[in-house]
DNA sequence: TTGTATATTGTTATAATATAACGTTATGTA
DNA sequence: TACATAACGTTATATTATAACAATATACAA
């Protein structure tokens, strides 16, 4: 079988619904709001995630259990993440810096371990909440 | 009231539990191990764990649920954290690397957001899992 | 040393997040 | 068609984490 091509149905559902918010999303809140299109438990949401979390379409910040589309146009970095994270209104930004993305996709450190992957978050304020 | 100097009775308790062991711990799995020294609850573990990690004693490891203490003598950099995963047997090492903490700290993005804490978590096969 | 504020504790209950296990249906391709 | 793999649907349950409340301990200023 070949790997897979199209996304399937619940995998569509789950992608659109989260590509629609500006925000990262928890899984229930996600089933919560899919209902109406038939996913009705729990781990036909999680199923899904992990899919396109697989495949790179959705991300997960790790810190918060929640769940992001990913905003780079082909996804071809899924598997090197960064994010800035609001501590205060919990906007989370995805990083796109090729800078960034090279130096960490460099690194080696003294234990010999070659890294295939990361997630990196960033924490402070955004520039909204820093002027209140 | 100063701020705090001293680790509290269940603060040390979780805390030597955690330095003894050579991984992450699981809450529920200190938990159980503590019980013998007087914490029945979940609420105990965590509320020590969670003024550990605020002092930067112990670090999570977001990705696994999981929690270690910090390695880094005086634990001045707790809210700049790095760790390598081996995504065959677990292991965890923390990334104590002068270069690569002076670049992450200093990074700044186009967004205008100052960072004051990040967490990076590496993943890939440990040198011994590599050569199976 | 007494009052006051804050931190910590103990406890029960419950919320939130995630997976196991089972059988079925769909899809790609040899 | 037959086979393998992926996805689905469903029920139950495991795992991780917090709410809410009352009590006790600690630091320090008046």
């Amino acid at each position: 079988m070949q790997k897979q091509q199209y996304l399937s149905k619940n995998q569509k559902i789950v992608l659109e619904h989260v590509e629609k918010a500006n925000q990262p999303l928890k899984a229930y809140s996600i089933l919560y709001n899919v209902q109406k299109k038939g996913l009705k438990a729990p781990l036909q949401v999680y199923r899904a995630l992990d899919k396109l979390v697989e495949i790179g379409k959705i991300h997960k910040i790790e810190s918060r259990n929640a769940f992001v589309a990913c905003k780079n146009a082909n996804c071809v970095v899924s598997n090197a993440t960064a994010f800035s994270i609001c501590e205060s209104c919990e906007k989370v930004t995805e990083i796109n810096n090729s800078k960034l993305s090279k130096y960490l996709g460099n690194f080696e450190d003294s234990s010999g371990m070659k890294y295939s992957k990361y997630n990196l978050e960033f924490f402070g304020l955004c520039k909204k909440c820093k002027n209140k």
